[in-house]
DNA sequence: GTCAGAAATTTCAAGCTTGAAATAACGGCG
DNA sequence: CGCCGTTATTTCAAGCTTGAAATTTCTGAC
């Protein structure tokens, strides 16, 4: 497929938008934990496996679970656990597979999410707000393209 | 400034492409860490302090490589320990403030880092692989941007 | 039906990461 | 000089994360 024995010029530069790409989302990364902090007492990996719990309300086994968030199993299970301590989420024994587990929000967990992701989505939009509506296009258009061998390979 | 009786109709859009870039990033770590752990029996921590200590070779304080790396004080001094643990990285006392550190790549943390950078360029130019020039020039725009506010906030 | 291999989850040790508190040293102001 | 606020680093507990091993259950080939 690729030549080994021709350099690609575009090494250096895709290296370098790696880097400002990575550099982006920690500073990002790091704003929202602050936030998630500050005003609700939360953490990012928390809000993360709850958003996923949300969008899949009709229910999520564990390993669904950490395929959405791309996250290993056993972090899957600490997080819920710690979740489930807390009254925000419940598991489910499967009825017809013994093995699988169903996670979903209680009706607390359901309530200060919805709470958490209005709040959530206002800062991310400030946070962004330099970005307009070309930007969001190109964007997207951009990390389809990129994460087309990403996420598979 | 913003009027929040007025919702940003982009605020969703803004949601969804963060979302997105977090994937993209997500995935593109997870195959990096399994490709140093694979080839190199090494971590992405170990791998971006080395990079960090390489680019600034004539020396760093503890606080500025925190800085550089967008984590915190605490996680650089672990990371560190680790590798002067190995021989890889080593502190200096600064001779004109009793406070600071230096920390610097040993011989062998330098000999170590050449190889290990040129095989995670190849892996990371593999990765983007499908990002022509045009799109790094456009990706490179929107991020610049996006980190205005984003590093600052 | 049984058994071997695959699949879902948990457990665990080790490493990573944060945020806060502790320690030590600097620097300016009185 | 001596104090006070700031700065640099480390320490620490708690939470996060991985990857591998262990456990339990399922499924298909025989």
């Amino acid at each position: 497929m690729t030549d080994p024995a021709k350099p690609d010029p575009l090494s250096k530069r895709r290296l370098k938008s790696w880097i400002r790409l990575l550099g982006v989302t920690r500073a990002a990364e790091n704003h929202l934990r602050e936030f998630l902090r500050v005003n609700h007492d939360t953490t990012l990996p928390r809000f993360d496996v709850m958003a996923a719990l949300w969008r899949r309300r009709e229910g999520v086994t564990m390993s669904e679970l950490s395929r959405m968030l791309l996250v290993s199993n056993g972090n899957a299970t600490a997080v819920v656990d710690r979740l489930e301590k807390d009254g925000l989420a419940k598991r489910t024994q499967s009825a017809t597979d013994r093995r699988t587990v169903y996670v979903a929000l209680t009706e607390e967990g359901l309530r200060q999410f919805e709470q958490l992701a209005t709040d959530h989505e206002g800062e991310v939009n400030k946070l962004f707000a330099s970005l307009t509506e070309d930007d969001l296009d190109a964007l997207t258009e951009i990390l389809k393209r990129a994460g087309q061998r990403g996420e598979t390979a």
